[in-house]
RNA sequence: CGCGGGGUGGAGCAGCCAGGUAGCUCGUCAGGCUCAUAACCUGAAGGUCGUAGGUUCAAAUCCUACCCCCGUAA
């Protein structure tokens, strides 16, 4: 059996160790994202899986536009058979996909149809799920719709965050993109259909959506701070001594606890931040406040910022 | 000159706007209380107020320049 040739089509880290596994599995050019401005100083700087590439070898494509033409005659030159596409962050059009000879396949970290979209990791914790995983099918022009190859199981931990859950999905997804490749290339592959009815959207998150609704119950709010770190993250706001209003990031691990009051109101502030939720309290031992470095609410506290009574938010 | 926030004993902060004795909470050290303690009481050490220049009788505070740190640009 030759080998397929294979384009890696991705630019986030999640996608690093499925780009690893296929080094040596036919793998024939990186197509990501530019290198953008990043950082305080605006460094241009690469995606990592571009550096990893270019390691290794690889050519590496990064088209302003996949919809280019001149970029989609430099894929077709390739003659690739099987584009995988992995956390890319781009649209892909029709002329795209048809480019590869037996299949454009997706590696998407949900158990579709649940969680289409950008932010489904973050999504499976926020929801209280138990399980999450990753999918991997073709690829069509309906965003994370295409007909499933297979699906790989992972349970979330109990305090877990985002940031973890990403990091294991990553390594979890070679396990499934290997196998999909084999059954391409035996050409047993099979290709279920998703049951539209079930199926979700999660947009991509913004940092805004970070900003804590202190009206919801506890569970649900150490279930988010747990789920947007490191991104977006959870913040709140404050009013420091000289009245401005100040930004307050949360991050975790946050305790929920009994106690009750109105929304965002400081319950304790003695070795720990308690504050009330639409439902019970959050206990926070872990912030940063603008300008400073991330603390604990010990050390936060010694400042005397917050009193009993204070109210977070608004 | 991308945007915003900062730099005050070891830690976290106040003091700056309306210049005039270096302050608070904690930590450290010593002593005391106690069966004992991370608890409590008393006392002490520890700071060129980021750097340089300027204004002034007098600068942490006002002015100018620069350095560094934090966040952000998904």
């Amino acid at each position: 059996m030759t080998k397929h040739r294979i384009v890696f089509v991705g630019t986030g880290d999640i996608a690093l160790p499925s780009f690893a596994t296929l080094l040596d599995a036919g793998l024939v050019a990186l197509v990501t994202q530019p290198d953008k401005p990043v950082g305080r100083k605006q460094v241009l700087t690469p995606p990592r899986i571009k550096q990893e590439a270019l390691a290794h070898g690889i050519p590496v494509l990064q088209p302003e536009s996949a919809r280019d033409r001149s970029f989609l005659a430099e894929l077709t030159a390739l003659k690739p058979d099987v584009i995988v596409v992995m956390a890319y962050g781009q649209i892909l059009s029709q002329a795209f996909l048809d480019i590869a000879r037996v299949a454009c396949i997706n590696l998407h970290a949900s158990l579709l149809p649940r969680y289409r979209g950008a932010a489904c990791i973050q999504a499976a914790i926020d929801a209280g799920d138990r399980q999450t995983g990753v999918t991997v099918m073709y690829v069509i022009k309906a965003l994370d719709a295409g007909d499933i190859i297979l699906k790989k199981e992972l349970a979330i931990g109990r305090h877990e965050t985002g940031g973890e859950l990403h990091d294991r999905l990553a390594d979890l997804a070679p396990v499934a993109l290997t196998e999909a490749l084999a059954q391409l290339a035996e050409g047993t592959a099979s290709r279920e259909p998703q049951d539209e009815a079930s199926a979700s959207y999660v947009s991509k998150l913004l940092r805004e959506d970070g900003e804590i609704d202190w009206s919801l119950d506890a569970e649900a709010l150490e279930r988010r701070i747990r789920a947007y770190d490191p991104w977006p993250g959870t913040s709140t706001s404050y009013v420091d001594k000289k009245g401005r209003v100040r930004r307050l990031k949360i991050f975790p691990q946050v305790k929920v606890c009994d106690q009750q009051g109105t929304p965002g109101e400081v319950l304790a502030v003695d070795g720990l931040l308690r504050v009330a939720c639409g439902k019970g309290a959050l206990e926070i031992d872990r912030l940063q406040a603008d300008g400073s470095r991330r603390m604990t609410a010990v050390e936060f506290m010694l400042g005397a910022p917050l009193a009993v009574g204070d109210c977070l938010g608004n």
